[in-house]
DNA sequence: CGGGACGTTGACTCAAATCAATAACCGTGG
DNA sequence: CCACGGTTATTGATTTGAGTCAACGTCCCG
């Protein structure tokens, strides 16, 4: 019933006044802007290679690939959010994780040609789009941005393991922790507030991103700022003791053991405390 | 007592003898098999490049890279089995995957420039080995096998997302269906049987990898095999209706709803029945 | 032959899924 | 501007599957 909401704000779009898709309006600008994203060195930017990068807009709800299209071109975040996930054919939706700006999408596609999961915009976004063609001469005409891509990969790899890291925890809260704190670096990466962020995604897409059901989202939420680690209002969060978070996100296993101390901070409410 | 068969069937064995790393013997051999391994299209292999391959041999329990580690090779699997995991602070070991021959491994590294996990070998093994200094040279000079690369690097973003269609499950032994599929469909890759092969993990490490309790992963083969999908002998294991396994690990949430009917053909036992 | 890792099985408890109902939110259109 | 439907978020009550503890059988290596 709620699936539906993703298929509405289809690519087509934007009423026609800006152009959601601008093939490189100043060339040279979006290369050099596009380089500095995936933080190449000043140095490299003195010779502009010779590509055909074009950029893309899209609104909160659009598509940038479907799962199982084939892939056309390899996609950097320029701006804004995404979420990537895979619809199961039971109709389950597994959110596989979110790519905020200088991270590379439809990088997977290259395997098998198609693309085995889907990425849609959370909020207005745009991307700087490389065709595969283009991708796949990069190589030879530009080592260090060879370099760059690879270490952008590299990242991709990472991040996807970090949804091994929230799923490693057993307790629901733990799992939220886990999620806030791997945004809150990123997003200071990104030159944001680490402490105070803005949600991109609804609870059900954070549920299937921890794996748990969306109700108990929210009350790992309920429970994260009871025990006084964070402050949240619906979808804004501010996290109250980050050292403390960070600790109580250790705990992997159900362990009540050695983090009776760090709840001192706030004795009254422990796990499923009445 | 079954496992020495696999064990045994290894390429050349020599305890002490061989040496374990090799500064390839015959490189030019060496790179033609590094090659095909990935997947080269014949055409390729005329024009050899001149790459500095070489390849370890590790045996069962041994340490391709420690979690940590500074990189220094990237690394092809070319027999065996790897199992990559990282350790966390409280020494809980997730397990991110399994890496069989043809994979990449220690790719992760190239972001950081150390390694974020570990990986070790889960019997006799081998790899071919790539410097990073080689590996950043290919792009130039070998465009076609620069693809390879991108391909294997997809493949294991992909891989990686695995993880995550099986933890999205939410019953245990539905995780432990699709991991099995996961199994079947890649030993069917590597060219053995996807319907009976040996475990090369122990139960541990597959607990983790599904993020289980280890006694949940047993309990989970006996209901599958109980269940008629499979036969469990040990590390043996033996799929007998791999549609019907197939149909069965479609069901993410506990729905009871719609496989009532796949129950038909074993229809005694239930979830919890008894 | 014995020690240690691995694997299985049972009993008990509890955290999270599930079902259900209510409340805040948002864009839309009257 | 506010009233409306749909979606999103919170909270409660109930049930159950899986974690945990523990004991036992098995296999493997020295």
């Amino acid at each position: 019933m709620n699936h539906i909401v993703h298929l509405l704000p289809e690519r087509p779009r934007g009423p026609a006044r800006l152009p959601n898709v601008g093939a490189a309006v100043d060339p040279r600008a979006a290369v050099v802007e596009l380089l500095c994203l995936m933080g190449a060195p000043t140095d490299a930017l003195q010779a502009l290679p010779p590509l055909s990068v074009s950029w893309h807009r899209l609104h909160a709800g659009a598509t940038l690939h479907h799962e199982g299209a084939v892939a056309e071109a390899i996609h950097f975040v320029r701006a804004g959010a995404f979420k990537i996930f895979r619809t199961a054919e039971d109709g389950y939706e597994q959110v596989l994780g979110f790519a905020l700006r200088g991270e590379v999408l439809g990088f997977e596609a290259l395997a098998h040609g198609t693309h085995p999961s889907s990425a849609v915009a959370l909020e207005e976004s745009s991307v700087y789009s490389l065709p595969l063609d283009e991708f796949d001469a990069i190589g030879q005409r530009l080592p260090q941005l060879n370099r760059l891509v690879h270490r952008a990969l590299s990242n991709a790899l990472t991040r996807r393991g970090e949804l091994a890291e929230v799923m490693a925890a057993v307790a629901a809260e733990v799992r939220l922790a886990r999620f806030l704190l791997q945004l809150s670096r990123r997003m200071a990466e990104c030159g944001q507030s680490p402490r105070r962020f803005h949600l991109r995604m609804s609870r059900r897409d954070i549920a299937s991103y921890l794996g748990v059901a969306h109700e108990t989202v929210s009350r790992s939420f309920g429970a994260l700022s009871r025990w006084g680690w964070l402050h949240v209002d619906n979808r804004e969060v501010e996290i109250l003791d980050l050292p403390g978070l960070t600790h109580f996100a250790l705990n992997t296993r159900r362990a009540v053991d050695d983090w009776p101390q760090a709840q001192g901070t706030q004795p009254e409410l422990r796990l499923r405390a009445s």
